[in-house]
DNA sequence: AGCCAATGTAGACACTGACAGCATTGTTGT
DNA sequence: ACAACAATGCTGTCAGTGTCTACATTGGCT
């Protein structure tokens, strides 16, 4: 399959898998068409045929990031596990890629904000979090989580698994490792859910 | 002071305002040293006399912004107020720093990973986590919180407040408001760290 | 068989960051 | 006062980049 033909067979999957492989070792800076190019083997112009733009790229790249990571939030959630355990896995599935892979989940969430981002992009970078919100209200019905605002719940969840990811690419984390800086937050979060009720939050 | 001179007087100031403003605005990819050269009325190459690359002077920038960043924190932190209420004044001077300037932060948390980052950025990165974890032990000796590690308190509440402000900045906090989001999530982080002491979280 | 859209090539352009050598300035020691 | 001298800024140059345009090759469809 290494023939040179005129026609590449798959072009944009092999830029794909090799811009993944560049971005993820040595992060989005260091991403360069031209090299990209010379090392899928073909003219420095091809890949406009499929990318019209670096951005483009970058943005596709973000996309599969998104794919893979609700893939392993899905995988996370679903089972009879108590939600609790869930709850748990999820945040765990969603750190480790973090850690796995910084500079693709950076690219993910920067590529965002290049104001004409794909619908696809929006769409699939949304996925997460009403998966988390059924995930909560699933746990308020079975009585394990007390009545209120799902989606409220689902946001301070989000946040914080989201938060120890960053700080764990960020080497911010005091020392802790990613597992244990996880494991303690999520419990945090999880106790401060199930301790609601008292009072609204004072604005 | 607009007359032309041979030597411009204090260029790496001049450098460092014009960058924040274009990185500010348009985002630490627009940046161009050429460009910022033209706009401050200097040579291409003069900046090099300041800023030996471009990752110097977008290092700096990261240091300016953790600097302001810190004195907001700090400002929030001190006073006569409860604890509680300090607690959530830094949050909120944290994600409104984050909501106002997105594009810093991103650049001051991109900085780090530039393996040969300034001892001086990582010290100023380290600033605000020791602050937070002072807060929290005089919470917990004042009675406020329990007694516990407030090491682990402090990554569970940094994680929470920087996971928010990245969220924010990045339009997934589900149609919330950054200052209701900002307000949930540290009521709730706060009430998992007041109800802490029964068990250990599973490994 | 023959057309045509899809795909890849080749060349050019403006721009960028970095480097080297030179020009100008302000300061410091005598 | 004045001669070194370091600091700072200027110009020219280089390789590399992203994007555009015109052309070449291919394979599928009628």
């Amino acid at each position: 399959m290494t023939e040179r033909t005129y026609h590449h067979g798959n072009l944009r999957a092999a830029l794909l898998e090799r811009a993944w492989d560049v971005v993820d070792a040595k992060g989005s800076d260091a991403l360069s068409l031209r090299q990209l190019a010379r090392d899928v083997g073909v003219s420095h112009g091809a890949s406009a045929r499929h990318f019209r733009d670096k951005q483009a790229l970058l943005d596709a790249l973000a996309v599969e990031g998104f794919e893979r990571l609700n893939g392993s939030l899905a995988e996370a959630v679903t089972g009879e596990h108590p939600f609790a355990d869930r709850f748990r896995a999820a945040g765990d599935a969603y750190v480790s890629f973090a850690v796995r892979h910084p500079a693709i989940l950076r690219t993910m969430y920067t590529a965002k904000h290049h104001a004409a981002a794909s619908t696809e992009l929006v769409e699939v970078s949304h996925v997460a979090m009403p998966a988390l919100v059924a995930l909560i209200t699933a746990a308020q019905d079975a009585g394990e989580l007390p009545a209120g605002s799902a989606e409220e719940a689902a946001v301070v969840a989000f946040a914080a698994v989201h938060g120890v990811a960053t700080l764990a690419t960020d080497d911010l984390l005091n020392g802790f490792p990613w597992q244990h800086a996880t494991a303690v937050t999520i419990t945090s979060v999880w106790r401060g859910l199930a301790s609601a009720g008292s009072s609204q939050p004072a604005p």
